[in-house]
Formats: structure tokens, C-alpha cells, sequence
DNA sequence: ACAAACACTGAATCTGGATTCATTTCAACA
DNA sequence: TGTTGAAATGAATCCAGATTCAGTGTTTGT
């Protein structure tokens, strides 16, 4: 039968689409990291897959199916980074400083990505993708504020508000110093690390116990 | 002369030209504070005005430019109000928290309009605009902390990093309450803005006097 | 009243990409 | 080797709006 042929290598046809589908996203990210959204078109993540522009369209129904697949695949890693460092046995006080000093060095690190995932427009597909990715971080946050009320460590407080709050802070903190044209321009990468873990320290415990390291000078 | 004849109500005419251009961003106002940025297509906004497309090309060079200009007289309005309110003669953590008041007070009054200004995807144009917009309310926040500093209410701090989190801190938590889908769906405004004040007393002041009223239940 | 300058009109044009689809190439099987 | 369905191609098509401009009022000056 007709049928039996048909669906005899099914699996190796399944594997060999799966392997193509990762290999344009892949490109796509490449593209992303490097250039931003703004230089992705269909055209160019086809060219640097190595296969034609309509052939995207077998493995994704529309840019924006693919662009927001590749939003969920990248920010669900950094997210996972994190929510790994929240899961450490420590007070929530250091696994917080932990968090922002990791996102910190790994958004400078990759600026012109973090600044995609962070700041740069995209079609509201993807954007949905970001408010979605927004939440996940927030929930990373959550987590480690309720651990710290429940330790005795942290104040009580509107847990949900805190976490939308301290990833407004840590997201707006960073928009100025990775903007593509000014990167590089302002304080360094431990400046700004500390700055922020300081804020969030006294965010969240609602005291700080290393103010500054400046006894003598201010 | 010819000269002389041209020349001759340009007074009167320039009033003229200055009041249609104001009709046309009031018109295009409008329809962002109704609709967002999404719905303020060119003939929309002339028709609108009650002109024609192409008269708009008249008094703007372009959509953009005309877009800049309204958002940029919108936020400066904006600002100006919570810039007012930081000039107040009151100490620092009661400004701000005046400040996180009537910045949610108004968002929720114009929830459409703030969710423009705030986070809807706009062309890069716009989009410089609501960066110097960002800028603009972080001085304020800026001019408090040094005050607070000064008065000794505030501990020592990196002045910027903390104006930029406190901006982005209201805005994150503003954004999900603000989305057009789920307008109505959170906490009560007044649950959001003490929420949002407590957190940034206590980043700020690494110390929060009036924690929760919920000295029993907790 | 007439001409020159000016203001306005809105249908036609332009544009930057996304998306489609008539063809061509390939791989498996008889 | 010839046939068939799947996979790939990339030039042509489509699209949503912004922008233009040839044609039509309207005002000013003489």
C-alpha cells in the first residue's frame, strides 16, 4: 500500500526536519546577537540558514511564529540561569546580590542581545513573548523575596509588586548602558553591578548593611 | 516690490499656521490617548483634524516628526507635573511618595494614554523621544534622593543608578496592570500605589517605617 | 476684476519586506 | 530506469500605510 511507503521513515524524515528547524533558529539568534531584530528579515536568517527564503515557510508559518519561538528559546535560558542561582541554599539576601551581579556580567557581555530581549521594539508577537518572559523573571524574584520574608530576612511586603518592581529596576538600570550607539560610554561593569545590587538589597530588606564603601570621603 | 507684499501678513498668518499644526496634534493626541499609537495612522489623524492627508505633509515633515512632537509635549507634561511636586518644601520620602500617587492616580485616570507613553511599540523616532521622556523623570527622581541625601533622611547612594531604578521599577509594575487587555483585572489603585510606595521608601531609605498594617495577621 | 501666490485636496504612487506558488530537484521504490 | 510524492527554490505578488503631486479652490494686492 501507498500508505505503508508513506509512513516508513517517518521518524528519520521527523528528525531531519527537527535538525533543519534548529538550524534556522539557530541562525536567527546569530542574527539577533549580533545585528538585533531590526537587521533579521526573512530573507537574510533564510541566507544564513543556507536555504532558500520560501523554504523558512515549511518550517515556520510566519516570521513572527519564528521570532517569537526564538524569544521564548533565548530568554527562557537566561531566565533558567537565574532561577538556578535562586534555588542555591543561601540567605535570599546573597542569592538576590548573586542574581544581578550574573545578569549584569552576562547582559554586558552579550549587549547587543540583552538589548533585543530587553529593550528593542519588536512585533507584538514577540512582544507578548517578552511580557511572558517578563513574568518568569518576576516569578524567579518572587521566590526569592517570599524565602527571605518567610527566613525572617526581608520585611513583609507585597511580594508580587516587590518582583515587578525589582525587574523594572534591574531591566531600566541596564537599558541606558547597553543602548547599541552609547555602549560602553558609562560607569563599569562593577559599578553598576554593585549600584543596583544596593538598591535591591535596600528594596527588599528595607536596610543596608554595606552602604558604601566611602566612610572617609562623604 | 514683491518682497514687500509677501512679506506684509505674515504675522497673521503664522498665527494661523501655528493654530492648525496645534488642531492637528490635538486630534492626533486624542486618538493615541483613545486608541494608541497603533490606530494614529496619517489619514486618521487628518481626517480627524478635518483635513485632508496631504495638508497634514503641510504642517509636519513626516509622521514620525509629527509623533515625536506629541510625545514629546505629552510626557513633558507629564513630567511636569511630578516635577512640581518635587520642588515641593517637604522632606524627601514624603515627596515620593506624593510623587508614586499622583504618577498612578493619573495612569489609571488615562490608562490607554499612559500605556502608549509607557510601553506600546512605537517607531524609533518616538521611540528617542520616550528614552529622553525616561531620562526626564529620572532627574526628578534624581533632584529628590540628593535631597534626601542632603537632609541626612536618605543614606549615600549612586544618585543615577537609583533615579533609573526607581523609573523603571514604576513603570514595570504600572505595565502589567496597564495592558489594554487586562485593564481592571489587578489589585485596586490604591493597593498598587502604597505597594509601589513602600518599595521605593525602602529602597531608598533602607528602611520602611509604616511596613504593612498587619502587625496581627502575619 | 484679475493675476500671482498660497493653501488644500485625495487619488495615485512608492516602499520595504513578508508571503506565495509555479517550477525544479531530489530520494525512494518498483 | 521511470515514476511519484516530498522538499526546496526564489522571483513574482501582495500588503499596509506613508508620502507625493497635479489639479482645484482661496486669498491678497493692484
Amino acid at each position: 500500500m501507498a500508505e505503508t511507503a508513506e509512513t516508513a521513515e517517518t521518524a528519520e524524515r521527523r528528525g531531519r526536519k527537527a535538525e533543519v528547524r534548529q538550524r534556522i533558529l539557530k541562525a536567527a539568534f546569530h542574527i539577533v546577537a549580533d545585528d538585533g531584530f531590526r537587521a533579521a528579515q526573512v530573507a537574510a536568517v533564510a541566507s544564513a540558514a543556507g536555504i532558500a527564503t520560501g523554504t523558512l515557510y515549511l518550517y515556520f508559518p510566519s516570521k513572527a511564529d519564528l521570532f517569537a519561538e526564538l524569544f521564548r528559546q533565548a530568554s527562557s535560558h537566561e531566565v533558567g540561569v537565574l532561577a538556578q542561582i535562586a534555588d542555591v541554599d543561601a540567605p535570599a539576601g546573597e542569592r538576590l546580590d548573586s542574581i544581578v551581579r550574573t545578569f549584569v556580567h552576562r547582559a554586558v557581555r552579550g549587549h547587543r542581545l540583552a538589548y533585543a530581549l530587553i529593550a528593542e521594539p519588536v512585533d507584538p508577537a514577540v512582544e507578548a513573548e517578552r511580557i511572558e518572559s517578563k513574568r518568569a523573571y518576576a516569578r524567579v524574584f518572587a521566590k526569592i523575596v517570599r524565602d527571605g520574608i518567610a527566613a525572617g530576612e526581608f520585611p513583609p511586603q507585597q511580594i508580587d509588586i516587590t518582583a515587578a518592581c525589582l525587574i523594572g529596576a534591574l531591566a531600566e538600570a541596564m537599558v541606558g548602558p547597553l543602548t547599541p550607539e552609547t555602549f560602553g560610554d558609562a560607569a563599569g561593569e562593577e559599578e553598576l553591578a554593585s549600584g543596583i545590587a544596593a538598591f535591591m538589597r535596600r528594596a527588599v530588606m528595607g536596610a543596608s548593611d554595606n552602604v558604601q564603601p566611602m566612610r572617609g570621603t562623604a
